[in-house]
RNA sequence: GCGCCCGUAGCUCAAUUGGAUAGAGCGUCGGCCUCCGGAGCCGAAGGCUGUGGGUUCAACUCCCGCCGGGCGCACCA
């Protein structure tokens, strides 16, 4: 369904048109202060310049004409400030959407139109290593990212990116002895993969012949040795294994491929080629690369793609890949999810890209902060060690546990431990989302554990409040829709308050989506309980007459649904109790 | 050297993409429990948005210059 602002939008752009003859759009905006009103009109002001007149008369004249034109919907608009339209919603009007929003699956969030394909690259993790914190941000930002455009109604496909080869396999490969052992017998932890490769990496720093070694067996592997792409395959897998169960604790969803970068490497001498021809890259000192020199930023960067020694690069791998999406799925738009250090790769990749084949294909590089700890400098154990996710979640978990105990010991022990579980993952996801992502943020358990602020625990202890109303009442919940009840009555200014913010959960999610922002849908959560906390203290629910009772038992739905779909789109969970 | 990103309350962060009086949490101070879950709610104090110019009816937001901090820049990914 469409929303009040686009509906606001709509209107008013029409007013405009028939009442002063402009083409220019309403530009409507929430008010930034309530004290004006619920939307402002912003689109005088751009059209009076452009005419060279005073913004104040033509707001006027487009103000008395709104007057009708939104008559069922607001109260006559005024005219304030430089020329700025407030527009003030009715009660009644108000009250005669929710139940068609809470009759709406999306909740009253307007479907993309027109739908599109986008294909999103995110968290990315490499073949015998554990995850680590550095993916943590790639992983839920991208999943969310991903949830949200789906939810939209567009056709989302998730890639992961794998780095499945490269040369960390000659290292590996090195000691396949060992390491086929232990991959044809039993389940071998990454922990142990990552020891033998770190062995290697210092043995051949000291040792020539070590180097020599693990260069050969590289190569063989990429020659296709039938014992060299048994074991690399058995690693693969055996990662893999144990990544999807990271995933799986995560919550993020399953994705739709994962094509690692061995997948390409058929393409890659063709994709080098094809440049060379297109004259779009050139040889130099030894080397093939590309030249942006009508760019200034990237005059003297260039783009290599492929080594004097003929081995192909990550650039290679990343243009081949853009023209594999492109051939087999076709869509408008490639996201990547990346911290921001890898952004001059993606404004070269993007630029070489568009100037190849693909000049409306939309590439858009999502990037992100690091992990900081409470030192301010990227997290680490004391060992300085990247920090397993692994370890990760089991601490969150257990310091969810810890609270969740000292509160609830009459709760039974798997209750408070399902609950710990998704309290603990989901403060550890939401305190990264809620973030605006292009800044670093500083790690910190009892902040995102926290029952007060913008954190996840608030969020769902607020569910929970709202729950508990429908469980005390005995009301089933779904037992309120299809009550047959055509208008909700908002007589209290709380009431009245929360039924609009209900209805501006549209406008969060498109900030959300513009810029591929989660903190939007964060925000507005964040604020949506803060509004039902302030009705749920001075609207008492199940002791209300009706109709009161009824609308308000409507507003806890809708906030409930709200919540639970928004954190859904964060993809964190909600339990009924806690 | 070149390029990119970031400087907002004591601390950690927002700010609807150029809109009206820059908002939260923590911390500090003060209120609210015969009432649906107090892990809660309400209020107060706290700001020259690093800095100097510019564009505009309007700038935290855009442009230029400084000062701080981070990151990246030819054979790793």
């Amino acid at each position: 369904m469409e929303s009040v602002q686009q509906l606001l939008e709509r209107l008013a752009t029409g007013v405009i048109r028939q009442s002063i003859g402009a083409d220019g759009a309403a530009n409507v905006r929430p008010c930034g202060n309530p004290k004006f009103g619920d939307y402002q009109i912003n689109g005088l002001l751009p059209i009076a310049k452009a005419r060279g007149e005073n913004p104040r008369p033509l707001a006027d004249k487009v103000a008395a004409a709104l007057a009708s034109a939104l008559a069922d919907i607001a109260e006559p608009p005024t005219v304030a400030g430089a020329g700025f339209i407030n527009v003030r919603l009715k009660p009644a009007f108000v009250g005669s959407l929710l139940p068609r929003v809470l009759g709406d699956p999306r909740l009253g969030v307007p479907a993309a139109s027109p739908a599109r394909t986008i294909v999103i690259d995110y968290s990315a993790p490499n073949i015998a290593k554990q995850l680590h914190v550095g993916h943590l941000r790639s992983t839920i930002i991208g999943d969310s990212i991903a949830r949200t455009l789906e939810f939209l109604g567009h056709k989302v496909i998730s890639d992961n990116h794998i780095g499945d080869w490269g040369t960390q396999f000659g290292f590996l490969l090195r000691s396949k002895s060992e390491l086929g052992e232990y991959l044809g017998t039993s389940a071998i932890h990454l922990s142990t993969i990552e020891q033998i490769y770190r062995k290697n990496v210092a043995e051949a720093e000291k040792d020539p012949a070590a180097r020599d070694e693990a260069k050969a067996e590289l190569v063989k592997l990429q020659a296709g040795d039938p014992e060299a792409t048994r074991i690399w395959k058995a690693l693969c897998d055996r990662t893999m294994e144990a990544i999807n169960e990271i995933y799986t604790r995560l919550g993020v969803r399953p994705f739709d491929h994962t094509l690692g970068e061995s997948f390409y490497h058929p393409r890659l001498a063709g994709v080098v080629a094809e440049l060379k021809t297109r004259g779009l890259a050139e040889d130099s000192e030894g080397a093939v690369c590309v030249f942006f020199r009508d760019v200034p930023q990237l005059k003297d960067k260039p783009f290599l793609i492929q080594k004097s020694d003929g081995a192909f690069l990550y650039p290679t791998t990343d243009l081949a890949t853009v023209q594999y999406r492109v051939e087999t799925w076709k869509p408008g738009e490639i996201i990547y999810v990346t911290d921001s250090r890898q952004k001059l790769h993606f404004e070269q990749l993007f630029t070489t890209a568009r100037r190849w084949d693909y000049p409306d294909l939309k590439l858009a590089h999502v990037t992100f902060g690091s992990v900081l700890g409470e030192d301010n400098k990227p997290i680490k154990t004391r060992s300085g060690e990247p920090i397993r996710l692994e370890e990760l979640l089991d601490e969150g978990e257990k310091r969810a546990q810890a609270i969740v105990d000292a509160n609830y010991a009459d709760l039974p022990e798997a209750t408070r431990r399902e609950i710990a579980r998704v309290v603990g993952i989901g403060a550890v996801k939401y305190a990264d989302l809620s973030q605006n992502r292009v800044n670093d943020y500083v790690f910190s358990w009892p902040k995102m554990l926290a029952m007060q602020g913008n954190t996840a625990p608030y969020l769902q202890y607020a569910y929970v409040r709202i729950r508990s109303i429908f469980r005390k009442g005995e009301e089933p919940g779904q037992g309120v829709r299809g009550r047959g009840q055509e208008v909700v009555t908002l007589a209290d200014a709380a009431e009245f308050d929360l039924a609009k913010f209900i209805l501006r959960f549209p406008e969060a999610i498109e900030l959300a989506t513009e810029d591929y922002r989660p903190n939007f849908i964060c925000s507005y959560l964040y604020d949506l309980a803060g509004k039902f906390s302030v009705f749920y203290e001075r609207c008492p629910v199940l002791k209300a007459d009706e109709p009161a009772r009824s609308s308000r038992l409507i507003l806890c739905q809708l906030t409930a649904e709200v919540l639970r779909k928004g954190l859904d789109l964060l993809g964190i969970q909600t339990i009924e109790q806690m």
